[in-house]
RNA sequence: GGGAGCAUAGCUCAGUUGGGAGAGCAUCUGCCUUACAAGCAGAGGGUCAUAGGUUCGAGCCCUAUUGUUCCCACCA
């Protein structure tokens, strides 16, 4: 026995999990070296929010990460993984301004900007770690050194530093425009942040007098309450039934108000009444309606949504509770014509999920036409690639129809836009440091009371933590990054505005590719969310399975930018694999004697070891060009296959007899093979299974200190063995035999039976293989020969028929010859029917003369093996019969 | 209204230069075999949504259709 630890019996991740993640950590293993020459590769995460969760989200997202970063770590880049989180504006201020009414029964106004900020540091001091924590549970090889916040001072001096330049270059204003608004969160929101969903609603058609006439106008509304507001009622100049009333003056009901028809060709003819009531305050059209015709802007609504004094006596009711009032009193006043049903978008607050409202109101904006247009160039050139291509389009067809990016926010936590105004004379100054003096007359400034949205600091992660506005090593080592992993749900509000900022302020696109991945859905598919209660937790899934099984669940079968289930089925599955892998090696390691392993010279190799080699050699191959491509859930199936099918239920098989004989030379081979195999697997599962592999290669003799610092498996010519092609078919016929055998004999493998082999090679097929039968099939003795003509006939022996091979099963030992009819007649069927196929298919001119002259032969020598086969197949069956 | 995805075994899904349909789970049969019953050895199960087309050859490329999911869009 080595000097090298043993494996326990039993998987149990927990035992190890948390140790080995402290070992990598105190080694530094995750701290790259800014000096190291090596190529870099580098990313960013996307800050999780950092008053939250750890959710499956993330976990699939970290996983996905954690993956690109060990593979290029492991290949000799310089690797580095920046992690932080997201100050995350109006989630964290919701959830401590709800801890301060549920503990305290206080609002942050009754605190005052200030104290309420220090609550909410506070809440970041205390909660802040938990997420970092977490994300450490699932083995994520961050630089915790370098680990960042978004209102941190360095990533505050980048927000800043940005904020002034763009305003300087006239990329960021203030004005009065339409925005949505949140009665909730009494705060702006960007286009992006609404969501819109279809709800019913009704259509409200409205009678409006003409003055000084018995007339009346017919104008069809889904927001009655905002007639508070109307200007104008506007028809289609070209629309002859409303021609008559263009200049003609309305009364407003209820509000007695006076307002013009107006002739705009934004009224289409025939939809509708033909009349639409214009209220340029409440309604992103009839704002540019109002803008044309200088209509007044009548705000109707308080900052929650109540109505104001515009609303006469409905003044203080809330914005709903106004309409059916207002409904019913146009009911009763004979104003209402009818009521229609109405299915309309309504958007809502992604936040809080409360109706947004549109309203004018001043705010900044970020003008983006001229941030745009680069931004689609390295799209439209793919010097920015996305992964599916598919979202490319995604991306392009937002950024071309984009709107200006409304940045200001009525919250207290957040970037406080660094805009100074003076009282006395007016001016104002923005400023990249604090002022408070006016630099124009001197008199007193007060700072904007508004802050920015949390994804304008987000916009600039890229460069911000690796020491923007200074040009730091890191920048020039590590800019622009190599990938950027995230769901496609965040395409509009994060990747899409890193893009625009990186070529803004740092003239290079932040990252080359966007790896997008979907979402994890739950067992039925749903959507995991809070009010479903159908989230998984991913840490009592680790708990119970361990980091590597989530991992594995999340990573396998998960192709770019689609959504995956996750279900206890995938997870067990994941589980029993990494118990497999444990078990395998267990095995390897319990008949480990030596102390190094290093791989014999080839003339020592067994045809199955050198088979084993080639197979792992193409399987080296197969992963990295996966991996390369993005492909990890097909990287992770191909090893999967390997270590399970080809190692462990054959190599591992092939070589028990030798293990089996202590003193000989092809126990010490079988040995190191074993284990050059078993090491090369682990390497290439480590990036997807970090701690299992881990632990593993600690227990056996290794020459790194860690796996996660050793090389990464890569296709190695020496291992093709392209000489040996005869010898490796041996084993590969060897293998189809036996399982024929197998497939023959369903029995106890206590009942054994003698086997008899006639191969016209007999060369490969020699006391090697008769060992495997022997093992693998059951066979009590093997006899191998190029014929057993008057030896042995169909009459008392049963055949299996394969490419090289011939195997005869003495008939005394099979149970039912109804049974070997049967089978030998599904046989013949199977054959003939194959070798009409490619009868046709070689007798088509067409195929002969185009394809490939290897793909026309390998069919031919189909052909003439399965014609042999049959031939074969045929004479066993007259004989039984 | 525009755009995109998906449709493959009973279920969940892979299948990336077009060259004899795969996995996991489930089902059935037989097994304590120098690791592993979270296992071993086998078996059954598919007109790859439909209809055309390109091609010697299509699950894969093209067109249309059906079903389904999602994203975007300021028609009151």
């Amino acid at each position: 026995m080595n000097s090298y630890n043993e494996l326990p019996k039993v998987y149990s991740p927990s035992e190890f999990e948390d140790r080995i993640y402290e070992t990598w950590c105190e080694k530094g293993y995750f701290t790259p070296d800014v000096k190291n020459p090596a190529p870099a590769f580098s990313i960013v995460i996307p800050p999780p929010n950092v008053t939250g969760q750890l959710h499956m989200g993330h976990a699939l997202d970290e996983t996905l990460q954690d993956i690109l970063v060990r593979y290029k770590r492991m290949q000799g880049f310089n690797t580095l993984w920046v992690p932080g989180t997201d100050h995350a504006g109006i989630a964290t201020q919701i959830k401590v301004e709800e801890q301060l009414r549920v503990n305290e029964g206080l609002t942050r106004y009754d605190l005052g900007r200030e104290k309420f900020l220090e609550r909410v540091w506070d809440w970041k001091n205390q909660y802040g770690d938990r997420i970092i924590s977490q994300l450490k549970k699932l083995g994520a090889s961050c630089d915790w050194t370098r680990e960042r916040f978004t209102m941190d001072e360095g990533c505050s001096r980048a927000v800043r530093e940005v904020f002034v330049n763009l305003y300087d270059k006239g990329l960021i204003y203030r004005g009065n425009r339409i925005i949505n608004w949140c009665p909730h969160c009494i705060t702006a929101l960007s286009d992006a942040e609404v969501e819109y969903s279809e709800q019913d609603g009704s259509f409200w058609h409205i009678r409006y007098p003409v003055k000084d006439s018995d007339e009346y106008v017919e104008v069809a509304t889904t927001r009655p309450e905002t007639m508070f507001g109307d200007t104008a009622v506007a028809v289609n100049p070209a629309d002859e039934k409303m021609a008559h009333l263009i200049g003609k003056t309305l009364i407003l009901p209820m509000v007695g108000r006076e307002i013009p028809v107006i002739a705009d060709e934004y009224v289409e003819i025939g939809f509708g009444t033909g009349c639409v009531k214009i209220t340029p305050a409440h309604d992103p059209n009839d704002f540019l309606v109002g803008q044309r015709h200088g209509l007044e802007q009548i705000k109707v609504m308080n900052d929650d949504a109540t109505i104001n004094a515009y609303g006469g006596k409905y003044e203080g009711m809330d914005r709903f509770e106004a309409r059916r009032a207002l409904v019913a009193d146009l009911e009763a006043e004979g104003y209402l014509v009818k009521v229609v049903p109405h299915k309309h978008n309504v958007g809502s607050c992604y936040r809080c999920g409360t109706t947004v409202e549109p309203m004018t109101s001043n705010q900044w904006f970020v003008k983006m036409e001229p941030l745009a247009k680069p931004a689609l160039e390295v799209v439209r050139d793919g010097r920015v690639k996305f992964v599916p291509e598919r979202f490319s389009k995604t991306y392009v067809n937002w950024m071309e129809n984009v709107h200006d990016w409304c940045i200001s926010r009525q919250l207290w936590w957040g970037h406080r836009i660094p805009a100074f105004y003076c009282d006395s004379c007016g001016e104002m100054t923005v400023s990249k440091t604090d002022i408070d003096v006016c630099p124009k007359c001197g008199g007193k400034v007060r700072q904007e009371n508004d802050v920015l949205d949390t994804w304008f600091s987000s916009a600039l992660w890229p460069f911000s933590t690796m020491g923007w506005p200074e040009n730091t090593e890191e920048l020039k080592k590590y800019y622009p990054t190599s990938a950027l992993v995230t769901g496609y749900d965040i395409i509009f509000f994060w990747v899409a505005r890193m893009i625009f900022s990186g070529l803004e302020h740092m003239d290079k696109e932040p990252f080359s590719t966007v790896f997008i991945h979907g979402l994890v859905r739950d067992a039925q598919g749903r959507k995991m969310s809070k009010s479903l209660g159908n989230g998984i937790d991913p840490l009592e899934i680790i708990k119970k399975y361990g980091a590597d099984a989530l991992r594995y669940a999340l990573a396998t079968g998960n192709s770019p930018g689609n959504d995956m289930r996750f279900s206890d089925e995938k997870i067990e599955a994941a589980r029993n694999f990494a118990n497999k892998l444990w078990n395998a090696s267990r095995f390897v390691r319990m008949n480990l004697t030596i102390d190094e392993i290093k791989l014999p010279e080839a003339d020592k190799l067994a045809a199955e070891d050198k088979w084993i080699l080639h197979r792992f050699n193409a399987l080296a191959d197969a992963v990295t060009s996966a991996i390369d491509k993005y492909e990890v859930g097909v990287a992770l199936a191909s090893i999967y296959d390997f270590t399970w099918d080809v190692f462990c239920d054959w190599y591992i098989e092939l070589t028990k007899a030798r293990l089996n004989d202590k003193e000989s030379e092809g126990n010490n081979i079988a040995q190191n093979v074993l284990g050059y195999v078993l090491t090369g697997t682990l390497k290439l599962l480590h990036p997807f299974m970090p701690f299992i592999t881990e632990e593993i290669y600690q227990s056996l003799p290794h020459s790194d200190e860690s796996i996660m610092i050793s090389k990464y498996p890569a296709f190695d010519s020496s291992l093709v063995f392209e000489e040996d092609a005869e010898k490796m078919t041996k084993v590969i016929t060897a293998i189809k035999a036996i399982r024929a055998r197998r497939n023959e004999m369903n029995v106890p493998p206590s009942r054994k039976a003698k086997v008899y082999i006639a191969t016209k090679y007999t060369d490969s097929f020699n006391a090697d293989t008769a060992v495997f039968f022997q093992r693998l099939a059951s066979a009590s003795e093997v006899e191998i020969s190029d014929s057993f003509e008057g030896v042995l006939s169909a009459d008392d022996a049963v055949q299996i028929i394969t490419d090289s091979a011939t195997i005869f099963l003495p008939l005394s030992d099979i149970v039912d010859t109804e049974k070997e009819i049967a089978r030998l007649e599904t046989e013949k069927k199977k054959l003939i029917g194959e070798i009409e196929r490619l009868d046709k298919k070689l007798s088509n001119e067409g195929f002969v003369a185009k394809a490939p002259a290897q793909v026309v032969e390998g069919e031919k020598q189909k052909l003439s093996k399965y014609r042999e086969n049959l031939a074969g197949v045929e004479e066993a069956l007259a004989k039984l019969k």
